[in-house]
DNA sequence: TGTACATCAGTGAACGCGCGTTCACTGATGTAC
DNA sequence: TGTACATCAGTGAACGCGCGTTCACTGATGTAC
């Protein structure tokens, strides 16, 4: 089972924000403003929800005048575009740890997708926005972050499939298949009106019941 | 196999604004400018997306000043939950319409779902959008109507399960279990890079691959 | 049938707000000689 | 080791913008008598 904390960045960001100035000297210069800036982005993600998340607001959260952010990032698009890729990183570290598991299951993969939505609700949303694409043809970091995530989960059922475990069948649908099932719990149980009042656990259980039957099949045996 | 037009309300809307007044006199007042605003919302929802879906953007294609919208909705959220209550009202319509078939499947229900999806991309978010709640007691309509739209999935699949075509076992799972399946590979078809440019009947057939996944179960027999 | 009046459903001006972005700037830092 | 200078990474004022909402208002409509 794995905990909350592993979904979180580490506490990096000191309480007085003039602290994080390069440490020796109390430079002029930021140590690393744009981690900074990131870092306030998740948190005003976390506390105050996606209508929060301005640029004036991120800045300020660092300790900094809004226009500084336009020296790490492009504009605001850019930074939400980066703020995305790094919670694909850490749902990767988070996946990939599941499944070092010797007795890892689906089960297992499609509880951790679902405490990632539900530990960052408003990251997860922005995960899978079209509207941070790149223009067609150029190179899109994000996309490219979300099709690493793919294979890593594509890999793994190939896995299962040789250990026994899995229905042989094309790797490509199997994957889309369980990625959408997760998916779809995920999401409904971070956004809709569904689950709401309704205790984690209970969620957990439900997702893994669904998933049961994405293994077993519905239908007339 | 539903006609997109299915998905869309009647065209109700004249070129003209001002030919929407009350047909007989030319009077001051609007025939029904409540069902004009919620027209024009959802043109603006698909001809521009949610950025655009402003109050006053809604007024000004209604042909309507910005604050006539306050004698019909309390405030902005108040409108979008009515066109979110609409939208699910349209998807019952066609649910219903694809059920009604003798041979239906649970891949045309999916399909239906899907389609829905993205012909109204903007709609479909707000049908499941927590911040379009009501406060904890209240009556919640929009809550209602997500209620009523799994219930008629809930009561189809038993249908099935009574004719043979799909396993015994707890409804409720079963519902949950195509649900989160269909809308997780709608929210990812509408929402998520992974499918720009990929035409719509490739996402179709992989709609019905992920379905036929979930019927025939992906663990090992 | 007319008339007085309450109510309904609009109008347009104004409010304060925070946003993203641009700009000229300046202090801090690194580098070549 | 000093010094000149380019570059880096900040600042703060200012821009225009459209938003949701409030307000006092007024013309149109419906109703009681």
């Amino acid at each position: 089972m794995l905990p909350m904390s592993t979904f979180s960045p580490p506490p990096a960001v000191p309480s007085d924000p003039r602290g994080q100035r390069r440490a020796g000297a109390g430079g002029y210069h930021h140590g690393d403003l744009q981690q900074a800036l990131l870092q306030a982005a998740h948190d005003i993600a976390h506390e105050s929800g996606s209508a929060s998340l301005t640029l004036r607001a991120v800045a300020r959260r660092a300790g900094v005048s809004h226009t500084a952010a336009y020296n790490h990032f492009d504009d605001k698009d850019d930074l939400l575009r980066a703020l995305a890729i790094k919670a694909f990183e850490r749902l990767g570290v988070a996946s990939r740890a599941t499944l070092r598991a010797p007795d890892a299951t689906v089960e297992d993969v499609a509880l951790t997708y679902l405490r990632f939505g539900l530990a960052n609700p408003v990251e997860f949303r922005f995960m899978f926005d079209r509207s941070l694409c790149m223009p067609e043809g150029e190179p899109d970091p994000l996309k490219s972050a979300s099709l690493e995530a793919q294979r890593v989960l594509r890999d793994a059922l190939v896995e299962w499939q040789r250990s026994g475990s899995l229905r042989d069948g094309d790797p490509d649908t199997l994957a889309l298949a369980v990625w959408t099932q997760m998916h779809g719990i995920t999401t409904i149980a971070v956004e809709s009106p569904t689950f709401v009042g309704v205790p984690q656990p209970q969620i957990e259980e439900l997702t893994r019941s669904v998933v049961r039957a994405l293994i077993h099949g519905i239908g007339a045996a």
